[in-house]
DNA sequence: CAACCGAAAGTTGTTGACAACATACCAACG
DNA sequence: CGTTGGTATGTTGTCAACAACTTTCGGTTG
């Protein structure tokens, strides 16, 4: 029906609910769609060029993944995550990550654990150097996700996928602010200790880490916070 | 189109998609959905009396929890538990419950905790001395939900449903041979240490429960494959 | 003027039909 | 006899229209 997309079909190869989902996680990990505000599925629909139908099955992945919050016959809106969540999060990432050094340790699968672990701390550095906050980052967060696939562990795999999206969510935009000098040695401290089988070290610094990250953040909301303090400004 | 469904429309309080969501899980726990086997959207729609689409969304949701395999354009199938997945499963378990428990002591809920644990620890001791072994189970399970309940974490609370029906799954159905009669005392161990807050003592006693379950399982899994060896054909 | 009732608008929930894809089967051909 | 090609079937993926629900806004009534 639509003759100029006829030349775009592109074999389905991947389905348009899958493609939604991508897009849509991206806006909102990325920040383009604020927490508070409301997802219409004929809104989103309509914009991407697709039916409802991709659009609700899509909508209802990201509810699953908890990047979205869903109200029965009422909506879909991204959440607002309060300082609370920001520790949640954090208590689960512990849980998880802690769980995953473990197990690299308990099956002897340190060396091969180290040898991507240690990839990313070196471009941590590098973009660190460059002072290339985004990369840092990005880096950060895939040493993390290396860290969950070296444990072997399916299941541990698939609900850290799930926290570290909602990790991107709550972190937003990084600004220099947030970099903390010692961020990239303490990734280095982790392979280390876990190199020498040192499990308790290990999970003292990946605490500390996150305690640390846990701090700068709510830090910074209760910054945020008193900067748009309005009082009675932008009511609308 | 079924006349005697009619009567029982009841305002949709629910939606046909939860609905069919919780009837499916049901069925796929308590192995009335044996594994391996493919569901058919437009199978299920008709049995249920709905549509294909809140049957999709139904299906979508369960293979987001673990409980179904999706194979794009091809179906959506019971997922057969290899002895390795059921490791994972209790692997991912140890980890969460294991950070329950550490976020219990550390946020001073053991009393209230110990409470509502305490009351599944004697449910289960009734159905031990009724030889009801399926309660038994049932209470066992219970005990561990309010465990991670205790926590105050909703990601805990979130990521540890779905894991706990993959236990439901993997477990099947209880017979006398899985009770261990250490099993009911471990419980009342672990509550024990928390109250005393001894951290590593329960977390110890909680990674040999699990440690022997495994094995119980890995062992029945071994029997019954000798058991059954025809793989005799469920060929509709 | 306040409180209540009812219609209207906008949303999600559901439906049945259509299209695309993957597989299994069967015939024709080398 | 093995292989290849086309077709038939059953599946999921997508669509547009319809129904039910929730909220909002306006009028009416006390």
């Amino acid at each position: 029906m639509n003759p100029e997309a006829a030349s775009v079909v592109t074999i389905p190869r991947a389905t348009f609910a899958s493609i939604v989902t991508e897009r849509l996680r991206a806006s909102i990990v990325d920040g383009s769609l604020k927490p508070g505000s409301q997802l219409s599925e004929v809104e989103l629909a309509t914009s991407f060029g697709v039916s409802r139908g991709p659009v609700r099955e899509a909508l209802q992945r990201l509810v699953q993944e908890g990047l979205l919050q869903s109200e029965a016959h009422r909506g879909v809106f991204v959440p607002v995550l309060t300082d609370e969540d920001v520790r949640d999060v954090y208590v689960a990432r512990e849980a998880l990550e802690s769980a995953a050094i473990r197990s690299i340790i308990a099956g002897e699968r340190t060396v091969a654990a180290s040898e991507s672990l240690d990839r990313f701390v070196t471009l941590m550095e590098q973009a660190e150097a460059a002072e290339d906050w985004e990369a840092v980052g990005n880096f950060d967060l895939e040493f993390h996700v290396a860290l969950v696939d070296a444990s072997a562990s399916d299941r541990l795999k698939r609900m850290f996928s799930t926290v570290i999206s909602e990790t991107r969510l709550c972190l937003g935009v990084l600004t220099a602010d947030d970099a903390r000098d010692d961020l990239v040695q303490e990734h280095r401290l982790i392979c280390a200790a876990m190199k020498e089988g040192e499990t308790e070290k290990a999970l003292a610094v990946l605490k500390k880490h996150f305690d640390d990250a846990v701090a700068t953040l709510s830090n910074r909301s209760r910054t945020d916070a008193a900067a748009v303090d309005g009082r009675g400004g932008p009511h609308e």
